[in-house]
DNA sequence: CGGTTTATTGACGATGCTCAACTTTCGTGG
DNA sequence: CCACGAAAGTTGAGCATCGTCAATAAACCG
């Protein structure tokens, strides 16, 4: 793994097109190619620590990093899921406000912090980027504190298995017809800290989804979705709209 | 209130220095004063509906507006709370993803969309400001999606209130010390739906505090803080960090 | 195959919600 | 200026949902 990423040239990269990269033209990625560096992150490693000095930041090439918040006593909450293409860090602040975990295997693509804000300041096609990125997450963030804030227990894993479904419909670019197959990327006790519950009210919900057929399970992480808009409906969500991402 | 901003000079306007224009100079000030236009709302009005075609973006000039989310079922969640300087709209997405509803009087500096997606593609400067206040925007709600998730009724009014005190001390720069004193900009079942509760448990708590001196009403609306420490500890907050904003 | 991590399930209790009555505040018109 | 009615807020009783603690089961990994 960790050598599978040496250097990869901008032009092959995976998340070449959905990155914060993706409006640049030749030249600008040859500005790119020149301060770009892999790093490697094993599944359960910290990234970055909150209030860290963060002198890098960068996108996620391959696996799935989290992004958490601690209070004093221990309670967690996950206020983000970093997929490939997300952008990492904040040009124009110096020390991380979140935690930021490798829930897989993680590759980033990254950049020293000084170099990449003299790249937006330059390069107008990066910052335009980066804002539709930044407002696209900023949506994203205020769906999930309507699921936070006023979603049941069992609306709150529909909505979570939903959304990974849709992801991965999107990915595979098949249309979410049919019998729907996904991985769960996240433990239990990941998708309570994502939610807002406890791990034994997760295990008791998808218990409950799969009792009543909503969902069926193959080993603890495969879940298949006869019906995808039963489980829609189950996610307490406007039958046409939903969420980005 | 509707005439008094039938036209202000950019140069005297109250958010100069930190709405999206803060970083302008004076011919990009020009520009925009050309196409800019203000609106007035009445309390309780809704300035955009969700799903609604927008046709411009703009700054609260003065007033107090919410960005909320309902459910089919009724169950409502705010989203964020718009103060004077903060941004309404998406550059880049023509149809509005929240309600947004004026919850005093409010009074906004709208520019349509067309001419402004133009003007950040050419003047670096609102692009950038404006990328600094939406990740700004996405710092506070991820910090509210712990809130949401993972505190106590209590532990939410207690953030509440720190928050508003928080936001009028930097109003006034005047330090954090002595005898505070705020207004509550919300009525409580406004509070409610920003917290994530219901308006009698918010009644309560408000009571609870009051009965055990963290705070003392005068009338509804008014609080007085007489150990700001006190109540950043119920609050649940690190001492030393806090939520931006 | 054995040990560790991860997940399930149960019993019980606490927190916050629902429904309901009542009080206070505020705006309007007599 | 007071009185009235509507809106906003408070408080109580009972209950549902979800959290806590604990025991057990399944999955995963050398």
């Amino acid at each position: 793994m960790q050598d599978h990423f040496v250097h990869v040239q901008c032009g092959d990269c995976p998340i070449r097109h959905r990155a914060v990269c993706a409006r640049c033209d030749t030249d600008e990625l040859a500005e790119l190619e020149q301060i770009k560096y892999y790093r490697s992150f094993q599944a359960g490693q910290t990234i970055i620590w909150s209030g860290d000095r963060m002198d890098f930041v960068g996108s996620v090439v391959s696996g799935i990093a989290s992004l958490t918040q601690t209070m004093e006593d221990g309670r967690r909450q996950m206020v983000g899921l970093l997929l490939p293409s997300d952008f990492v860090g904040r040009p124009g602040r110096s020390t991380a406000a979140f935690d930021v975990t490798a829930t897989t295997d993680v590759v980033m693509c990254c950049f020293r912090k000084k170099p990449f804000e003299t790249l937006i300041a330059e390069t107008p096609h990066v910052a335009q980027r980066l804002l539709e990125m930044t407002l696209d997450e900023l949506d994203a963030a205020r769906e999930w504190m309507l699921l936070l804030g006023r979603k049941t227990a069992r609306e709150k894993i529909a909505s979570l298995i939903s959304i990974i479904a849709r992801r991965e419909a999107a990915l595979h670019k098949k249309k979410a017809s049919g019998n729907l197959s996904v991985d769960l990327p996240l433990t239990r006790e990941e998708m309570a800290d994502y939610l807002g519950l406890t791990l034994e009210t997760v295990s008791r919900q998808i218990s409950a989804l799969k009792k009543d057929g909503v969902i069926t399970l193959e080993g603890n992480r495969h879940v298949s979705i006869p019906d995808i808009d039963r489980l829609l409906e189950e996610a307490g969500d406007d039958t046409d709209g939903g969420l980005p991402v």
